[in-house]
Order: structure tokens, then sequence, then C-alpha cells
DNA sequence: TTTGTTGATGAACACGTTTTCATTTTGTGA
DNA sequence: TCACAAAATGAAAACGTGTTCATCAACAAA
């Protein structure tokens, strides 16, 4: 129950084949044809007279026959199956961007296998072994500590692979060495309006609370956030340690005000931390949002136009991603050995009600 | 983009192998054994002599090979994928619920296999005839008007198949007729409890604010809900039409408070809809919770717990579900004739802020 | 030593497709 | 009608594995 029974303990007792699915030389035999005809029949570019094609789909209806995939993978070498590594299924942000991605990949004629990942961005290498089996055309990793050349050494077919970082994507093949195709995300915008905005209401002393330290999204957003500060002439954030989940959020804002010196406006380093923070002011400190602290968030998840949060947040435009992600994909698929490609995707600040 | 290019559309161009990964005849040669044997070392029950598979396994890693699963499931009729159709991964309750199936599938050795349905509940039929293309062991439904019957004309395999009421699942075998496995959730102690809690606060007129019209899990709380309050000789509750939704449970309460007559309680199917009644009636109709009016919920999503909500809810065990599904599966699994199981699960009341 | 039993071994087959290639049919223009 | 290109067709090979079956070695019991 703790580990995986993966790969070498696997039980290959033969299924019973007593309902056995129907078979391309069954159509063939009882649509007087070769399985030669029924295999063309079913891939669109290849050349068969229409109404023999037409009388083919018609018998297979009748047969409920369905190509069957594992065999067609294994002499094409496509599998036309996504693997994804994720760590939580439940973080709102992740199962968003699980769900687009499904829904997109899916009307491409890719399925989407998915693997779950342990709690802490790490991955248990035998599940990398597992996933291989499969043969996915291609993988995203939701997870920010593998980094793409490690993901590489496994799968060793030219494999697309993209790390998603929150904000980065990055493409490993086993060919193009350490050349990548990126999907990057630039914060700068969404930032900046944000700082922008708290600047007019007068806000001096800012705290950034972090999420997963090894998260490089986190690490992105705390750096560009100083920067911005910077430039702007106001003091350094006070950073927080924090690791996305509502509950650090909550305690590291109860110790922020209790312990240490307050603040005027918390940065949250995404939506769920902003909840902790904006429930931590509320309910336990005593303090008002916006009237005493402003609240900025990441993601723009659906739960940040609830009444109760009415979250200002910098927002990641999801469909906007999701399709230059499987853009991205689809075209290294077409063109293993292409020069990679950028796409760079904008933030923008959603203006709601915990700033102002 | 709009449908599938499934099935009858797909590309199937064949991939470069100029990478290819290694072959059980590669690992043979290496190790001056038969290919036979490398299977057998990969298989724990075979009979091989112990340092003969030390020395493949061995070799089998220096050269980073693992077995083909799509080789494999051809020849063993077993694909070691589960199949899961899902409308709305985003879902709080619905993505813990795929999160924890994973996670446990895994632990056995499965991978899960994801799909999107529809919104609405219902489901593309080219989406079923798609994923019989990938033979999945199993199919988990959490499509509540796909009933097990309709599926099982499409995977005419002996694949066990659970449909996911969010309180019932139903297992149907092609082989068993109308015989299913089914997994259970007893409603009555849940509702029971927190009917006799609000009755002790001296609660009169109810509201029921529902989920969505086809759901079977709806349907089946909605008359407990009933049946309870006949049986402690109150009023029937006042039945809101809803559909799982924060914004529709929102507009719903207005009505009830600005058109209707108002009640002392609400009932939701489920927390999001609970979560939006409680900020329509704090944030828009200026009443408070639970002084004016209390408010009960159903699942015991995350979110419950957190400040703003603090949700008063009835509580299904995740953990204890999910075990349940995943070795009703792996009995169905391993005996296909065997007579239907059952298995019962409970509901329990968790007091939070809402009510009292 | 002989017999019987158990465990290890590999050749051949099976799984359900797609693809290659040589052949046949169809269509088009002179 | 003929010649030629283009399209349609099916036989055979290939993909990478698990399993069956007959054989062989080893070892214990008679």
């Amino acid at each position: 129950m703790n580990t995986f029974s993966f790969c070498d303990g696997l039980m290959n007792d033969r299924a019973d084949k007593k309902a056995a699915r129907a078979t391309a030389d069954q159509v063939a035999r009882e649509a007087n044809v070769s399985r030669v005809a029924v295999s063309r029949a079913f891939n669109p570019n290849a050349s068969l007279k229409p109404e023999k094609r037409d009388r083919i789909l018609q018998v297979a209806r009748e047969l409920n026959y369905t190509p069957d995939m594992a065999a067609r993978s294994l002499v094409t070498g496509r599998s036309h199956l996504v693997g994804m590594i994720v760590p939580d299924v439940c973080s709102p942000w992740e199962s968003q961007e699980i769900d687009a991605l499904t829904t997109a990949l899916q009307a491409e004629g890719f399925a989407t296998l998915l693997f779950k990942a342990k709690a802490d961005f790490s991955m248990d290498p035998r599940l990398l072994t597992y996933m291989r089996g499969f043969n996915p055309d291609s993988v995203i990793a939701f997870t920010e500590n593998i980094l793409p050349d490690v993901l590489c050494g496994f799968l060793d077919r030219a494999v697309p692979i993209y790390v998603i970082y929150d904000d980065v994507a990055q493409f490993a093949g086993a060919a193009s060495g350490t050349l990548y195709d990126r999907l990057l995300v630039r914060q700068k915008n969404g930032i900046e309006q944000a700082v922008a905005l708290l600047q007019g209401y007068g806000v001096r002393r800012i705290a950034y609370l972090g999420g997963k330290a090894q998260s490089l999204a986190n690490a992105e957003r705390e750096r560009t956030l100083k920067e911005t500060l910077a430039e702007r002439g106001m003091d350094a954030p006070i950073v927080l340690a924090g690791d996305y989940t509502y509950d650090t959020a909550f305690r590291a804002t109860l110790d922020l005000f209790r312990i240490g010196e307050g603040a005027d406006a918390i940065f949250a380093a995404n939506d769920v931390g902003a909840f902790g923070a904006i429930d931590a002011l509320r309910h336990e400190l005593g303090l008002s949002v916006p009237e005493d602290v402003k609240v900025v968030g990441f993601d723009d998840i659906p739960q940040a136009h609830w009444k109760s949060y009415n979250l200002t947040t910098v927002r990641i435009d999801l469909e906007e991603r999701v399709r230059a992600l499987v853009r991205l994909i689809l075209m290294r698929l077409r063109a293993p050995d292409a020069t990679p490609f950028t796409e760079t995707l904008n933030t923008r600040l959603i203006v709601r009600g915990t700033v102002g």
C-alpha cells in the first residue's frame, strides 16, 4: 500500500476473453474486404474508394468495432497518450489546468494519462520507469524539482517534455540537447500594475507571502516583486515562508502581526494563500481588508470572485496558456527536429475588493 | 476545436524511432539469455533461476529497459489502465476523488486514463468509442446520466464499470446482466444528525438548495431530507433548483429571501453551494449566519474549514470510500464471475460554525 | 542404477494493428 | 482504341511482448 508495486510486481494473469471485442478481421470478413481495407477506412489520409469506406464503417458500427490502440501504438510508435505528473490534483489551480489541458488534448485525439507525484513536488524514480512503459507521446510535469534533463534520461525516446513551473514550461528532447521549447509567463506586467495600485493607496510596508521553497514560480514572483518595488523607490518586502496552502498562510499572517511588525499590504504567491491571509486578518486579528491591510493574490482561480474574498489578483490567462502549450506539443510532435519555439504570455491585474 | 477528432480523424504519421527504447531482445543478447528469460525476469511468478534473474534485471537497468505496456497489453488482455470519465475536474469534491483514486490505483500498478465529459453530465458517445480503444481494465464514471447498461453496450469486454453518483457506485459487467457490485453511501445518518441539531435550535422553515437536476445523488439527498423532516413532525422543505455551483446557489438564495418568504435554515446539496448561500446571506442580504439563518452543506471539502465559511456539513469519508472502491475493482478483476459485492459507507455530521 | 518428479529452458505462436510493395484497376487525353 | 498516369488493392512483414508446449537438466526416492 505504501510503495509502488509497479514494474517488477505486476500480476499478469490473463484476462478472460469470453466477450472479446470485435477485431478488424471480423469486420473485413463481414464486409467482404481485406483487413487492410478496414485499416484504411479508419485512416482518413489513406486512399480507399469512398463507397467502400462507407460500407466498412457501417459494418464496423454494427459490430461495435474500434481500432485497438495498443496494437496501433505498437506498430505506429504513437500512443496518443499524454502523461501528466501532478503532485496535488486538488489544488484549484492545477485542477483547472488539468481540466483545460485534457479538454484541449482530447479534441486533438490525445488521452490524458495521470500520475500522482509526491506532495513535496518530488517524484519516485520508479514512477518515471512505470510511466515510460506506457510510451506517452509527450509528458507534462507539474513537479518543479524534476528537471527536464532528468526526465529525459528516463524517457529515452524523443518525447517532448514540458515542465510546468506555473510560469515556465520547458521542452527537452533527447536529440536537442539542452535547447528547449519554452512557454514563458511575463510576471512583470501584473506585478507592476498591482504595485502601482498599492502605491497609489499610500501603502509602504509590503509583505510577500511565499509559496513552496522549491518552487521556481515562487522564486520568480518574489524576484520580480522586489525588482518592481526597487524601481519605484519603495522598501524591500518582508518575506514570509509558505507552501501555497491555506493553513500555512493563515499562521504566517498571524505571526507577522503578533510577533512581527505587521504590514500595510500582503502579496501572496497564490490565491489560496491569499485566502488564508485574509481570514487570519479578518477573523483572528480583527483587522479589516482592505481598509487596514490590502491583499493581492496570484492565479485568479474561480474561488477568487467569491464574495467572502473578492480577491484582487494577478491573472494568468488559463485558456491562452493551455492553447499555447497544446500548440507547442503538436508542433513538436510534427517536427521533432525543428529549432526550439518560445511562446510568451502576459499577466494582468484583476481588480476586485481587497485593495482600496 | 469544437468537436472530437477521434477515431476517424487520427493522424497516424509514424514516429521517428531514432532514439528507440531498449527492447527485450537487446537485453537478452546483452545478458546471454533468451528473450523468454527476460520476460520471465519481469514476471515474479514465473520460474527462473534467481541468479539469472538478478543478472537480467541488472542488464535491464543498465540499458534502461522497461517492458512495453502496449505489447504486453496486446497479448495479456490487461492494459493496467483505469478510465475515469469526469465532467468537471475543477470541482473540489471530484478533484479530491480523482486524486485519491489515482494514488490508490497507482500503488496497485494501475494508471489513470482521464477523459473529460461535457459539463451537463452528459457524454459524447464518441468519447466512449474512443476510450474503448484503449482497453481500460475498469472504468469509473463521474457522469451520472450515463447508466451502467449504456456504458456496457460500448465496452463489450467484461470491463468492471463503476458509476459514481457521488453516493452510489455501481458495477456492470456484460456477463452479469443487471446485477451490479454496489458501493452505497448511507445518507440517512448525517442528515438525521443535522436535522436533530437544527430542530434543537428551534428551526422551523428549512430550504433545500438542490444540485444538478439529473443528479441521482441530489435526488437521494432531497428524498432523505424530506423523509427525515416528516419523521420528526417538521414541515416539508422549500426546494430550490440548483446545479452544484456557487453562482447559482448565490442567486437562488437571493430569490428565496427577496421574492420568496425566506427560511430559518438552508440545506445545500454540496459545500460549494453552501458557500454561495452563505455569501448571499451575509454580503448581499445583510443577514448573519448562523444567528439569522443556519446553513448545512454536503461533502466536507477542504475549503469547508476555511474561516470565512467554517461550514457545518455532512461528511462522506473520502479515504474509506476510495479504499472500498479500489477493493471492489481489484476483486472484480480477479474474479469476473463472482456474485456481486456490496459495500456500504456511513455519513456523519461535522459540526462547525454555521449552525448554532 | 533406475524411475519419477520438479524446475528451468527456448522455439514457435499469438495478440491486432499499420506499412511496404508489387499488382491490379480506374481514369484521362490523344 | 491505345497509352500512360493515378488511384485502389491485398499479401506479407513488422511492432514487442506473454504463453504454450515439448525438451532438458537436476535431484530425490525406490
